[in-house]
DNA sequence: TGTACATCAGTGAACGCGCGTTCACTGATGTAC
DNA sequence: TGTACATCAGTGAACGCGCGTTCACTGATGTAC
């Protein structure tokens, strides 16, 4: 079989499988992530990515290491406190999928990737340094990320998001 | 056929089930609860629960709706809303299983059950009442949410968890 | 220059796992006569 | 009163499913001489 067969160049199996496992996170969710699926989608055998990662879990930390800075980014190019908690949730609005893989059992376990342990350090940091004190910093940031939990579970029905973030995050949660 | 003509032990496995999960729900999480697992801790062989639910779905929407009304006792209880969000941070830090539970994508479906459906506008209800507005509710709410959320995920790395509730809470968000 | 060889990315079969659910059944219990 | 019968909670085998991971392998590519 020829290289140009395949949907990636020669050495690029790697970033394939990464962007196979965007898709499937972006339409399914965390649960539609498995290494097969993800080999299927990429048009390679199911033990293709061993190669490339470990195992599953070292795949989904690589993937999460890209979402905490394209996340990290959007933050940081915000601004004020409220243009960033504005940015949090279109965030996690936008990509369910990614902002739960980024917040999920993983992040956790960040300290066993230090390249995942490094880019949500550096994201938190963002967070923080945006506010007037460490309190005022964890509340604001409880705030977006418990609002963009409920909106995304459905606890509150919302019919216009963007309507609602700017209702919502109007007043300065801390006065 | 009003329950007390019903044969006492149809309510004694239902009810055993329920504990099962629960048991499992404390112990490792939304993941470990299956139906074969409940069953095999209520010494019953797998298939029994189905004459006691219709499929998983329901066993686990019975369960939610049993911690849907103690989650919303405990938060009537607390009065104030300072006290109310330190009442719904301890349930989540006490039983991240059953918080985990009622706000996971079970909610999303709580119109396939009614009995769910009510418990949980009857919690969210009482979170709503305790604030000022509307606007000021979903702040507070989401707050809580989302540092409970944070705490259990491990972004916020907490050594003595009463205290930082104590002094996350200590100021009003809404000033 | 051609050739022998080493490297190593990707293959395909196989492993053991646990799951939700179905189905025909059994056997204990309550009930009608 | 004893007996025949109906009910129905719980059984156990079986279904098809998809998963993560291992293993020996193949075959294309780069390299040394």
């Amino acid at each position: 079989m020829s290289t140009s067969e395949r949907p990636y160049h020669h050495g690029d199996l790697r970033a394939a499988l990464l962007d196979a496992a965007d898709r499937l996170l972006d339409a399914g969710g965390d649960g539609a992530v498995s290494l097969r699926e993800v080999a299927r989608q990429a048009g390679v055998s199911p033990t293709a990515a061993y190669r490339h990662f470990a195992d599953k879990e070292a795949l989904l930390a690589a993937l999460a290491t890209r979402h905490y800075g394209d996340f990290g980014r959007a933050l940081a190019e915000a601004g004020s406190l409220n243009g960033m908690g504005a940015a949090y949730l279109r965030f996690a609005l936008a990509r369910p999928g990614r902002f739960r893989l980024i917040f999920g059992p993983l992040l956790a376990r960040a300290a066993m990737h230090p390249e995942l342990q490094a880019a949500s350090a550096a994201a938190f940091a963002t967070l923080r340094a945006a506010a007037a004190s460490p309190e005022a910093a964890l509340r604001a940031w409880g705030m977006v990320h418990g609002l963009a939990h409920l909106l995304l579970d459905g606890a509150i029905p919302v019919p216009d998001r963007e309507a609602f973030i700017q209702r919502v995050l109007h007043r300065e949660p801390e006065g």
